[in-house]
RNA sequence: GCCCCCAUCGUCUAGUGGUCUAGGAUAUCAGGUUCUCAUCCUGAAGACACGGGUUCGAGUCCCGUUGGGGGUACCA
């Protein structure tokens, strides 16, 4: 019996053909840890009311992200010979893949489709652990057939971010991450902002409050503070004292006359409380470390822990992905499920991603949001290959995955539990590494993308057209991001006047040797000026004669009129160079370059 | 302070008691290719935090220490 829920329960794992981790003898210490822990959040009795709840769900159509659906693992092949559900077309499916291993026969009830959520707070754009967050649940929906939520949580009125909703879709689109029900797209289980969905919660606080398990306060906030300052010198931990007669409504309506801020705190039972979670294994948090948290704000609003055990039961959300930081939350959340009779989902707290320091990844660090990375020129299937990695493995030597491959591997009893650190040089060479096998309509389509998203470019202002820009890609090969080509041939496409000389560059190359490169480019002008036609091949003809003649290297030629024409010691191949600037330009710019030796 | 969680190269990780004198990637260093930058190729160096147990055998299981992280909000 324990062993037939825990293995419907489990999404993942089966697909792959491996070995279940329900079977006896072959059980890895992880899987048992998780095995036990499924088990008995399994015995919670409100476990059908969520497969009720689901069932009546019906599919929605997908929104349509940045071309998945040719990312589908259309030739995934599996040992089993099972096939993912595809998820574009078949949502409410029952995952017949999951039950693969063959147990005994399962019953539809106890393995509800799985529904995940992801649920930022609209605070600007998405972060890079929150995409980490999300692509985790989205993989497990997809793989599983199951649906993914995004519903924005904006309880928090003094730090909303008006617009960044919009920001969060453009950052989650943009990664190809799509979703089935929420906003924009809507669901039966709308609205998806919880601040028009305040009718819920405040039924929900109501009926808390009507049971006796929830009750008026009027602290203020310098009170509060002066309680947890006195605890503290006590050395103890500081717990809300609870009052021996709870303030009722009419005690409420004269705080509220007296100009007292009225708050709702939560009575929380006196016993502890074990959360079965699948990555960390059960963790239990004694009732004394629990004390009545406010579950509505002076403002009317709700705080987080309410509204959120309130919409994922509303939703039907049966399986909660977050970060670790929520674990020593879950209790509350608990807690607050028990009180009104909700069912538990299932829970999966994952490491979190820190900066190179061990901190929180905070902007000090650089680049921290999706959109960041977008802006500096990444392919967001490299973004996601490699934060995939952060807190999980597909095991093996394996680390480059296209989004079918993590479809296919992603498993949640491969997720770690250590906390990892965002080394943004293997980000680096991961795209420079997809770069270099990406097809030339995959960077055409990224290089569009990068000069949207960077109007301020001189390669964006210059109006490129299609071939050109093929061609600056051509030129470019070996760039590591698409920031790169900027970098490297952005001189091309700015007036002549606005080159500026490097100081080193023009010692270097130009002055050095009694001004060896000055004297090249004096020499070399008139016969550019001669050059007919100005081509690639002529001019690569022309540069290698003048080295043979003159019995020089390449070098003596090509850095002279790369830092004529650029400025820096940094462009593409000369002859690229000088055909893409054209002739009177590079003439021009070699005739400013002279004026600077007089 | 208190509670909880975690622990393999600098970093991401493989590792499921013997096949581990610990594998891969990235970073670093040394060579090489190249008209610059970047790419690319070859090689080197680099880790089981410490101390106790259990076991014929421990990177792997248990306990402790140390270190790191999270929580302790009218943030999420």
């Amino acid at each position: 019996m324990v062993h037939e829920c825990v293995d419907h329960d489990a999404p993942a794992g089966h697909a792959d053909g491996r070995v279940a981790h329900g079977q006896p003898g072959a059980v890895p210490t992880r899987a048992e840890r998780v095995a036990a822990s499924a088990a008995t959040g399994a015995r919670d009795p409100d476990v059908a009311g969520v497969a009720a709840v689901v069932a009546i769900h019906s599919a929605h159509g997908f929104c349509g992200g940045l071309g998945l659906r040719s990312q589908w693992p259309a030739t995934v092949h599996l040992a089993s010979g099972e096939r993912p559900s595809a998820p574009a077309t078949s949502h409410h499916r029952t995952p017949a893949g999951v039950h693969a291993a063959g147990h005994q026969t399962p019953d539809p009830m106890s393995t509800p489709m799985i529904r995940t959520r992801f649920a930022p707070s609209p605070t600007g754009h998405l972060h890079i652990g929150s995409a980490r967050t999300a692509l985790f649940n989205w993989l497990l929906a997809r793989k599983t057939g199951g649906v993914f939520i995004l519903r924005i949580e904006d309880t928090d009125t003094d730090r909303n971010v008006p617009g960044a909703d919009r920001q969060i879709i453009e950052d989650l689109r943009w990664l190809g991450l799509n979703w089935d029900e929420g906003i924009e797209v809507g669901g039966p289980h709308g609205p998806y902002y919880q601040s028009q969905r305040m009718d819920l919660y405040n039924a929900a606080i109501r009926r808390l409050l009507e049971a006796g398990q929830a009750y008026y306060a009027f602290d203020t906030s310098e009170e509060l503070d002066a309680m947890r300052g006195e605890a503290e010198a006590r050395k103890q931990a500081f717990r809300y004292p609870r009052p021996a007669r709870l303030p009722d409504e009419s005690d409420a309506r004269r705080a509220r006359d007296e100009g007292r801020p009225v708050v709702v705190r939560f009575k929380m039972p006196a016993e502890d409380i074990t959360v079965h979670d699948e990555v960390m294994g059960d963790v239990t948090v004694a009732a004394t470390e629990l004390d009545d948290f406010i579950i509505r704000k002076a403002d009317g609003m709700p705080v987080y822990h309410l509204a959120n055990v309130v919409d994922d039961t509303a939703m039907g959300v049966n399986l909660v992905m977050r970060g670790q930081e929520f674990l020593a939350q879950t209790p509350r959340h608990i807690a607050l499920q028990r009180a009104f009779g909700y069912p538990t989902p299932r829970y999966v707290h994952m490491p979190l991603t820190m900066d190179m320091k061990g901190r929180k990844l905070s902007k000090r660090d650089g680049a921290v949001e999706v959109h960041a990375f977008r802006q500096a020129g990444y392919l967001p299937e490299t973004l996601l290959n490699f934060i995939a990695l952060l807190g999980w493995s597909p095991g093996g030597d394996r680390e480059k995955m296209t989004v079918a491959e993590m479809l296919e591997l992603f498993s949640i009893e491969r997720m770690n539990r250590v906390n990892s650190k965002f080394d943004r040089d293997k980000l680096l060479a991961f795209n420079t590494n997809a770069v270099a096998e990406a097809s030339p309509e995959r960077l055409s389509a990224g290089f569009d993308d990068w000069l949207a998203v960077n109007p301020d470019s001189p390669l964006s202002r210059a109006g490129l057209d299609a071939a050109t820009r093929a061609t600056l890609l051509e030129v470019n090969r070996g760039f590591r991001t698409f920031a790169d080509i900027e970098h490297k041939s952005g001189f091309l496409y700015v007036d002549d006047e606005g080159i500026s000389y490097d100081p080193a560059a023009v010692k270097k190359v130009l002055a050095k040797n009694d001004n060896a490169g000055f004297h090249m480019l004096a020499a070399l002008l008139p016969q550019l000026e001669a050059l007919e036609p100005w081509s690639t091949e002529s001019i690569e003809g022309f540069i290698k004669g003048v080295c043979e003649s003159q019995g020089v290297g390449m070098g003596n030629v090509a850095q002279p009129l790369r830092v004529a024409v650029s400025g820096t010691t940094i462009s593409p191949a000369i002859y690229d160079t000088l055909v893409l600037l054209g002739k009177p330009r590079t003439l021009n710019r070699i005739r400013r370059a002279l004026a600077i030796n007089q």
